[in-house]
DNA sequence: TTGAAAGCGCTAACAC
DNA sequence: GTGTTAGCGCTTTCAA
């Protein structure tokens, strides 16, 4: 009998009627009649018939769109977060959203996997864009965090640079005299180069901050060792800047098993602005990204982008999230 | 000049070959030479071409393969940990995977948007089976926690029966004897129905307690306001279990405001198993769901239907995981 | 190494 | 209401 798929001819022919006609009854169409219709759905199922989405994407007037999202890991709430967010957004305009995270392979091969079902990939990469734009083949790329360089990346960068500088500005106004950073760092990875936070945090942290950093793993526990070895070697440091509130989270719970008061002894501030942060005790002082401003620039960017006239290249769009202090009580 | 979409055929004309050249030097094939490929993939980034993946998943020979996953929210941590294990498990047999989410539309929407874009769907849905059978048009379903009644539905059981009551009887060798429930009730949808962890714990927890339920928003804050209103109605209650671990984790802060030590005064047990909940104060007991395991019965499903020579309907496929308490600390 | 022809499985426009 | 004719844009034979 059938060996290879079950098609649309396989159909028509088994229902006694035309290829167009289970088109018309498996699209719910107006132009056929009810009786026909049921007797289509019928023998569709009892075949078994599953339409190629692919076929009938190629031949349609308006095809899927789908965006592809690239995150550090499903495992830390603020990019599933971010998910939700871009989820929201492009949901009303029809698109769906391919997942995919850092844990799962490198940038490179994670975009060259996407390239192939998505119109567009949005997230946050950490290899050399020629790469990325090379295994893209053609789909447009807007990263996260990062300026783009070269032509078919684009961006929504997060400006840590003048937030970090705000946030040590009201830190100061605290009372913060000496800061520590808790730095993220990819153990295993091996070759760990810093971040722009931990490059912001030095140039505005004062006189011998750049020293006061430790780097740990991007997790809970990840940043109560890293309080942990802060303390050990700098016992002196009265406000700790976490690279994201997970490490925050982590570094609050060690202080206090250590017996150290937060904030009364030792300020601690993460960043991302975790709904999360809001539930501990104390409740987390944070530099809080807008998730949704996030999405919704990305969005935009990818918008602009599929529905421009002209054909390619594009001048890079770029678009700027500030981060903002997001006040609390651990600092 | 060029109104519509940029093809091969537009490429193949302007580098002054022919289409199967651009085929050979867009994937990379060996049978080319260097230079005329060069030639080809720069006059390609010049117009700015990018390959319809509709034609060429239609006509090649192996095509990609996608997975939909439909989850209550992604602000969850749970359905967010079992996403990342699904995409642990179906990434290394080069699936994609799609996501929804409850808080973009209903079951039957989502199915039906995700079904033109993916080959199987698994997932939690609360629709009619037979609704959502037909808006996957043909497209397998494997949903989560309910057994499946329908041709063309197959499922993960989550079988809260023998774990609820397996829960129940060790808590009660904790000393517990007064059980409530903190249930969750989608407060807007109007449409209230006990779910299966109610039933489950009505039919085991013992005389009244069927009566010591309240109903609250399936969130951190709604289980706290949860407890308030169970403590108010039945103050006598040593033990509470709740919905999930988010519920819980607020029942637990909202007792230690009112000054209830847990689990001295108070037992709380969760559902979920979150790692979030070995980091609280006191770490969070929970009746563990291996998302794991989970995702890998779901994938096998899928990847069984999928490579199945003969023709459907297949008979549904349903595979069970119960759940285990996971004692830490908070009961 | 390159090109020409023949589909992949479906929908769109038009006939009937 | 229903069938017929063309494509959609690509990859795959197979020849050259």
């Amino acid at each position: 009998m059938a060996v290879g798929r079950i098609t649309i001819e396989d159909v028509a022919a088994a229902a006694g009627v035309s290829r167009q006609t289970v088109t018309r009854a498996m699209n719910g169409l107006p132009e056929i009649s009810a009786r026909t219709r049921d007797h289509v759905l019928r023998t569709a199922t009892e075949l078994g018939y599953r339409p190629s989405r692919f076929a009938s994407n190629l031949a349609a007037r308006r095809k899927a769109r789908s965006v592809g999202l690239v995150l550090g890991s499903l495992r830390n709430p603020y990019y599933t977060e971010l998910a939700a967010e871009l989820l929201d957004v492009v949901t009303p305009r029809g698109w769906q959203v391919l997942m995919a995270s850092h844990e799962q392979g490198d940038d490179v091969e994670l975009v060259a996997a996407l390239s192939g079902q998505a119109d567009a990939i949005v997230g946050y990469f950490t290899g050399p864009e020629a790469a990325l734009v090379a295994a893209a083949r053609g789909v447009p790329l807007v990263q996260v965090e990062r300026p783009a360089t070269v032509p078919g990346m684009h961006a929504v960068i997060l400006d840590f640079e003048a937030a970090i500088e705000a946030l040590l500005d009201d830190l100061r106004g605290r009372g913060a005299r000496r800061f520590g950073l808790i730095e993220s760092g990819r153990p295993a990875t091996g070759g760990y180069r810093p971040t722009r936070r931990r490059r912001a945090y030095e140039r505005f942290a004062g006189p011998g901050s750049a020293a006061r950093v430790v780097v740990a793993d991007e997790s809970i526990r990840g940043g109560a060792d890293g309080l942990a070895r802060l303390r050990a070697e700098y016992p002196d440091v009265d406000t700790v800047l976490a690279f994201n509130d997970l490490m925050a989270m982590g570094a609050i719970q060690r202080a206090q098993l250590d017996g150290v008061a937060v904030p009364a002894d030792l300020r601690v501030v993460g960043v991302d602005g975790l709904s999360l942060g809001a539930v501990m005790t104390p409740p987390l002082s944070t530099l809080s990204i807008d998730r949704r401003a996030l999405a919704t620039e990305a969005a935009d960017i990818v918008g602009a982008l599929l529905d421009r006239a002209e054909p390619p290249p594009h001048p890079s769009v770029v678009r700027t999230v500030t981060p903002r202090p997001l006040w609390r009580e651990s600092a």
